[in-house]
DNA sequence: ATAAACCTTAGAGTATTGTCTAAGGCAAGT
DNA sequence: ACTTGCCTTAGACAATACTCTAAGGTTTAT
């Protein structure tokens, strides 16, 4: 059983056009042809095309996965160059996750905040000091309240 | 104690050029100007801009980060839309982690099976099946191997 | 046989987020 | 006065990742 462009599309929940685009970017050198010229998708292209996702979802740039899937087409001489590829991604990956939850624990103090009872005392308290800050300058306050 | 744009720049790792964009994408209102027209960061100023690296860090769109540097301008009235704003926004960080770490999963499945003694005779089999499938629908094997 | 619904390619267009250049003003040191 | 090194703006340019249009070929149903 093979699969249309377009029932590809479907499945892993792109676009045709992205599918072509990622096919002119040399992601999807694997993918056969129908007499007619149309894509011919196997099962083995759909598991190949999920891990190009995987990368793709994990924030991973094109002209990097496209590196990945060159070293899968060369066969098991490039085991070691994939594991050193998925290993720096991976890397890649955390140090981005850790750097996100410590912005998100920023975030969560400002809710916080903002789910304060008093949030309107503790804003106002931040916004005067901003103001006299501005003022102690001889700029102009920029905070229009309309209050 | 004011601060130029360069010196902001250093501060918080952007170069002056960005800075100088997200102005232009109305993301630093706030920020005055000496007697030159020159930017005049404060200190409060310097605050807002980090809440904006935050919001940036964690993947806000600068049109949402405008959206929330509008509310803060219009002052504590707007705090019940500001938290709305920021508590979607965790939630769209939570989600886009949990499918992260689903993707960094397959990954590491991946890496295993690189990182196994036997990984050539595994990356065999998946390429003689991938072959024989290709074969079985008439089309062309895609698989150079040097090997 | 003809319409509808696919598929193809090349290439244009769009959105986002910067990054830099050009032309010129301002401030400090020699 | 003049050089150096800031600053300003407008706008050009770039990288990334699509997204779509145009023109045309194929397949299927009626």
């Amino acid at each position: 059983m093979t699969y249309t462009i377009k029932e590809v599309a479907t499945k892993v929940g792109l676009t045709a056009y992205t599918l072509r685009f990622y096919d002119k970017q040399g992601l999807l050198p694997f993918v056969g042809r129908d007499q007619s010229g149309y894509r011919d998708f196997t099962e083995g292209d759909l598991h190949l095309l999920h891990t190009i996702i995987c990368l793709k979802n994990t924030g991973m740039p094109i002209s990097h996965i496209r590196q990945y899937i060159d070293y899968v087409m060369q066969g098991p001489q490039s085991i070691e160059q994939r594991r050193q590829l998925l290993n720096t991604h991976r890397e890649a990956i955390l140090a981005q996750q850790v750097k996100i939850m410590a912005n998100l624990k920023e975030i969560d103090f400002k809710l916080d905040m903002y789910s304060d009872p008093a949030a309107s005392e503790l804003v106002n308290e931040e916004l005067a000091q901003a103001k006299a800050e501005k003022e102690a300058e001889g700029l102009p306050d920029p905070f229009i309240l309309v209050d």
